[in-house]
DNA sequence: TGAGTGTTAGT
DNA sequence: CTAACACTC
């Protein structure tokens, strides 16, 4: 009997598409290693912990072994008499990091195999070689060159090994108050899930995304970031399985979502602070302000801007929130309150079913003007106007904030027209104040224009 | 993948 | 009077 291989699941919990899997089960038995608590050194978000829990139990009859930290692959590996290690090379260069020790403290042979990509971070380049600054030149390009490979079959048949590890309920990956019930009922982790949610898409909401996707109020999205984060299902099922619909606007549309995906991969791997450092060097100097207290009433959804709050609920009640309403909370947090984006990306890191260090850093940076591509810091939303535009109706408004249900249409997203509403917060700041703030203070970072000379 | 403001052509 | 546009922050 041979040896086993050990295959380092890393995040990628059914290893979709990747070529590791394939290679180790042509090879003999193989031994299924995940390892919690630590991406790199920063610890999952609780959302993201009961989303693992979910999953790695679906995994029933696999029995896994179980570390603690990525630094116990190696004694895992020992332990289960593996001949050699295999496992998919991350973007991320901090978790690349991770992986060099790991590597350095194996006794066995490894073998690393490219990541989860369409296209493999530095593979698209500009003319010059370069990164690219503007995701829409980084898309065009990345459609010219060769069409990502088609995704592999599954291994006929996968021998795994037992394995010495920790069982899966010592983990404590599920939180004892049961906050995650409203989690359970909208989710359902696992690649079965991810399947039905692709096919039900692609099967006709796809064809209306263009026109769609902004209004958080129809359930125009795919919902598959949680899947796609946690390696349930690859951008490559996705893209070859987005092949087989007519190309429309509608498709065009969806995959290039999967375009900004790969761009903030890129950009990652390209800086590897790009989750706490501004690209934009002159927002060092940005003058945030430290407010915990305006950061709690954000977190908690009591902001006054019934949109504001409609999604940071949605965002605690789901572990999800509709892209447009994130824009919006976002801009809310960084050019309203002025408090720095890495509140906000920390924030999110921690209640997001489908937190992803590149997407999540590269967004909150595009929201904050200091990344690339990014929105101008000028560009500031206006929570009733985007109410308006994008819940027209309001129904996102009062499926989550039940204190505003009884509201009419027109005064929904700006209740305070009607006086003080019994139990729903006053605004805790003035709009329009709050946005000549910000553009004064964005205006500070130009250099302070030369001071008038006299001659 | 903003928004406020002013201008103007078209009703 | 309004929609479309340009310009600015």
């Amino acid at each position: 009997m041979t040896a086993p291989i050990l295959i380092w699941l890393r995040r990628d919990l059914r290893l979709a598409d990747h070529p590791a899997l394939a290679a180790a089960a042509a090879e003999g038995p193989v031994v299924l290693a995940f390892c919690l608590d630590e991406q790199g050194g920063r610890p999952f978000g609780g959302a993201s912990r009961w989303w693992l829990h979910q999953s790695l139990a679906q995994l029933g009859g696999v029995t896994l072994a179980l570390g603690r930290s990525e630094q116990e692959i190696p004694r895992l590996a020992l332990a289960c008499g593996a001949r050699a290690v295999y496992w998919n090379q991350s973007a991320d260069p901090v978790l690349r990091t991770v992986e060099d020790r790991v590597q350095a403290a194996l006794t066995v042979p490894c073998r690393i195999f490219p990541g989860d990509t369409l296209f493999a971070p530095g593979s698209v380049r500009s003319k010059s070689g370069g990164q690219f600054q503007v995701f829409t030149a980084f898309w065009r390009a990345a459609l010219a060159l060769p069409p990502p490979a088609r995704p592999l079959p599954a291994p006929a048949a996968l021998h795994v090994a037992p394995c010495p590890g920790l069982e899966l309920n010592a983990l404590g990956l599920m939180p004892k108050l049961e906050w995650w019930r409203s989690m359970a009922s909208a989710w359902r982790p696992g690649e079965a899930g991810a399947t039905t949610l692709l096919g039900a898409f692609l099967d006709g909401p796809v064809q209306a995304y263009h026109r769609q996707r902004d209004r958080p109020d129809h359930d125009a999205t795919s919902r598959l970031s949680p899947h796609l984060a946690f390696g349930e299902i690859s951008p490559r099922q996705i893209w070859h399985a987005a092949q087989a619909v007519p190309p429309d606007d509608g498709v065009r549309t969806f995959l290039k979502e999967l375009g900004w995906r790969e761009f903030s991969r890129h950009l990652l791997a390209n800086h590897p602070t790009l989750p706490q450092v501004p690209l934009r060097r002159e927002f060092a100097a940005f003058p945030w302000r430290d407010d915990p207290a305006a950061l709690r009433q954000w977190q908690m959804g009591r902001t006054g801007y019934p949109i504001v709050d409609a999604g940071m609920r949605q965002l605690w009640a789901t572990g999800w929130m509709h892209n447009r309403v994130r824009m919006v909370v976002a801009s809310f947090l960084i050019k309203d309150l002025l408090i720095p984006w890495q509140a906000g990306e920390e924030w999110f890191w921690d209640t997001l079913v489908d937190a992803d260090s590149a997407s999540n850093a590269a967004s909150w940076q595009w929201v904050a003007g200091s990344g690339a591509d990014a929105a101008p810091f000028f560009r500031i939303f206006n929570p009733v106007t985007q109410g308006e535009k994008f819940d027209p109706d309001g129904s996102y408004v009062r499926n989550w904030v039940p204190e505003l249900a009884h509201l009419s249409t027109a005064v929904i997203h700006q209740p305070w027209k009607l006086g003080r509403v019994p139990g729903y917060p006053p605004p805790m700041i003035d709009h329009a104040a709050a946005r000549t703030r910000a553009l004064a203070a964005f205006k500070g970072l130009r250099g302070a224009p030369e001071q008038p000379r006299f001659l």
